[in-house]
DNA sequence: GAGTGGTCTAGACCACAGA
DNA sequence: CTGTGGTCTAGACCACTCG
């Protein structure tokens, strides 16, 4: 009808359940039933819910129906979470253990490590590096996927370059080793996520992704770790704090 | 056809943008050669425009066709630019403008100022505050809108309840006043642009923004500024710097 | 089997730009 | 006027879940 049924259909159920009409895990109406109450065809609310699921606000699945998936954002604390005493409480073996614990939600993370060259959108391109791939999950759901570089020389000088670094994660471990990071940078992008992203965070092609890249150097200005993490952005909030210069 | 037609056609047309087959600024084909081209219907053709335009990849127009309108994002040096030199520089008055500048683009600002009380969403909830609207464009395009809220009595004691606030900009002010603040506090959201700033920033729908909140604190703790940036993700990155604590 | 959402088609009508 | 993209429809077929 109107041109913009589209966008009055998902401003209304958006509004819905922001305001709690529809709490999180309760179900949708089938798209047909909706189809009517707009007085459209089920293409358009098809499409609605297409945007709304990018947003994550909602989990249309075959077959079961759709529910409501609205769950307020993880706050990664990306300065603070550096502190070595940060890394290490509660017995966490890194920034990300911890973070997750003070929220109340359980972390995993699944590590692999093996050796390659850096690829050329990292500050180490084309040198032979370490490389620690991290999958990690909150409550068993996928949350973030995280790849860092660390030149072959940091990495054996720290012993890093196997799955289980201890306590306090990598950093302790260069810290101990004299590598210790004493300057950090984080460039944060968004982009629609590659295949294998999309396929281990469970995101649809529409979908936004942050892609954070960590450079840490020594003290003595060299590159110690590039660290790329990518995690959806309906999942995550980003916090950054400092000093006035 | 194929149920992943649409994936396809949409990695096959960005490959194509980002290799350089097309470049910017040239015509895409018209809707119908491609969807002769793929094999299927418009519709799904139309479809693949609206994801890889939600990407700020392309700009379809009517009746004009479709141009590859990809651009390199603005990066933002969140950190730095609080530094008074930087905010000053090249005769600059603040942050936004010095690094327009430095990128070779040229910055405008259209600023409104009245008072009310801040949103709930802010630190600021509720009080009486003094707010600044800016409009930003860089080479006449929209790229941000910023709201700042600062508390009255820090506001007419820096003068910055005016349009005009001067070489450096509004921080520069506050510490003439002796309300220079001391911490700063950033925390980044990535969601859908509300009406009124796809309006203003030209978005879609299926777009998103950055919600950049930054707190500012004097001193004493006390919070002088609260300031609300929302900026289209495919024209921004953004930058942090610090040193290990 | 009945009902769900996933995907695509063919076609309609529209607004708009440009020759 | 022709051709462009914007939007929506009606319907098809499919994969999937659940009783």
């Amino acid at each position: 009808m109107e041109p913009e049924s589209f966008s009055l259909i998902v401003a209304t159920i958006r509004r819905e359940i922001l305001t709690g009409s529809y709490q999180p895990g309760a179900a949708l109406p089938p798209e047909p039933d909706l189809a009517a109450r707009f007085g459209v065809s089920r293409s358009t609310i098809n499409r609605a819910f297409g945007l709304l699921r990018s947003e994550g606000l909602i989990d249309p699945q075959q077959g079961r129906g759709t529910t409501v998936t609205y769950r307020p954002p993880i706050i990664r604390h990306a300065i603070s979470r550096q502190y070595r005493s940060a890394r290490e409480a509660d017995n966490s073996h890194g920034a990300f253990d911890a973070e997750l614990r003070r929220l109340g939600l359980t972390p995993r993370s699944e590590v692999t490590v093996d050796r390659g060259i850096a690829p050329a959108e990292t500050t180490l391109a084309g040198q032979q590096v370490v490389t620690r791939r991290r999958r990690m999950f909150a409550d068993e759901h996928p949350v973030q996927l995280a790849t860092s570089y660390i030149p072959v020389a940091v990495a054996l000088a720290a012993k890093v370059d196997q799955v289980d670094t201890g306590l306090g994660g990598i950093y302790s471990r260069m810290a101990d080793a004299g590598y210790g990071p004493a300057r950090f940078a984080e460039i944060i992008i968004v982009r629609t996520p590659e295949d294998a992203e999309a396929r281990f965070l469970r995101l649809d092609p529409d979908q936004r992704v942050y892609v954070v890249t960590r450079t840490a150097y020594s003290a003595t200005g060299d590159v110690v770790e590039v660290n790329v993490m990518i995690m959806p952005v309906h999942r995550w909030a980003l916090s950054y704090e400092w000093q006035a210069g």
